[in-house]
DNA sequence: AAAGCAATAAACACAC
DNA sequence: CGTGTGTTTATTGCTT
């Protein structure tokens, strides 16, 4: 398999507004990636609301809003995090306080973070400098920041690896030299908000 | 009650 | 040969 490029969801994007208020609240619940991106869409304002589908399966948008996966936690200092988790119903962008990554952080080091495996991926992958990872440093990104993992019962990295294999959003990139090496695709396979 | 989705487990193929 | 990686299928639980 050569290098893999601009992955394009061939997902269920045809889903109409009513999926859309589903899938929003389901991010409260998981937060999975796609919801994820959501939010980061309307956290990063606009991006231009134009044909939605176009922007659907072109991820332009999406890169704008890298800068969320960023702000996701990672070990970067104190930036506030997009904590997927909440309210979107009231458009109000949420008040990234630092305390809430920091709840986050030490929540995760005893219970299961409350992200989806592919949204864990995800920012993994986003934080990397190149945007690709090796399955590795995926574990070790995760285990690094969500110390749930180090003591978590076996099976997660079979997960991971089942995510990476089954999601659209990420795609395997072939290397000269490292093998297994993943790049994330900052797509979002659902509906998004208008 | 049914459907969708994510998590989990596991079988299997392959490469190193 | 053993391990890690990658794909795929099945099952289960939860949510809508």
């Amino acid at each position: 398999m050569g290098p893999i490029t601009g992955m394009t969801p061939d997902k269920k994007s045809e889903v109409a507004g009513t999926e859309k208020a589903a899938k929003l609240k389901q991010i409260n619940r998981t937060g999975s990636l796609p919801e994820a991106v959501d939010v980061a869409r309307s956290k990063a304002t606009v991006v231009e609301s134009k044909s939605a589908d176009d922007e659907l399966t072109n991820l332009n948008w999406l890169h704008e809003s890298t800068n969320l996966l960023t702000n996701f936690s990672l070990g970067s200092e104190g930036l506030p995090i997009v904590n997927p988790l909440y309210d979107i119903a009231s458009d109000n962008v949420p008040s990234f306080s630092p305390s809430c990554y920091q709840n986050l952080e030490k929540k995760s080091a005893t219970s299961k973070p409350p992200y989806s495996f592919s949204l864990l991926i995800y920012m993994a992958i986003e934080h990397s400098p190149n945007k690709s990872l090796l399955v590795k440093e995926i574990y070790s990104w995760i285990l690094e920041h969500f110390p749930y993992f180090a003591t978590a019962p076996t099976g997660w990295k079979n997960s991971i690896r089942h995510n990476l294999s089954l999601n659209k959003c990420f795609q395997k990139v072939e290397r000269s030299h490292e093998k297994g090496e993943w790049e994330g695709s900052l797509v979002s396979p659902r509906a998004l908000i208008a």
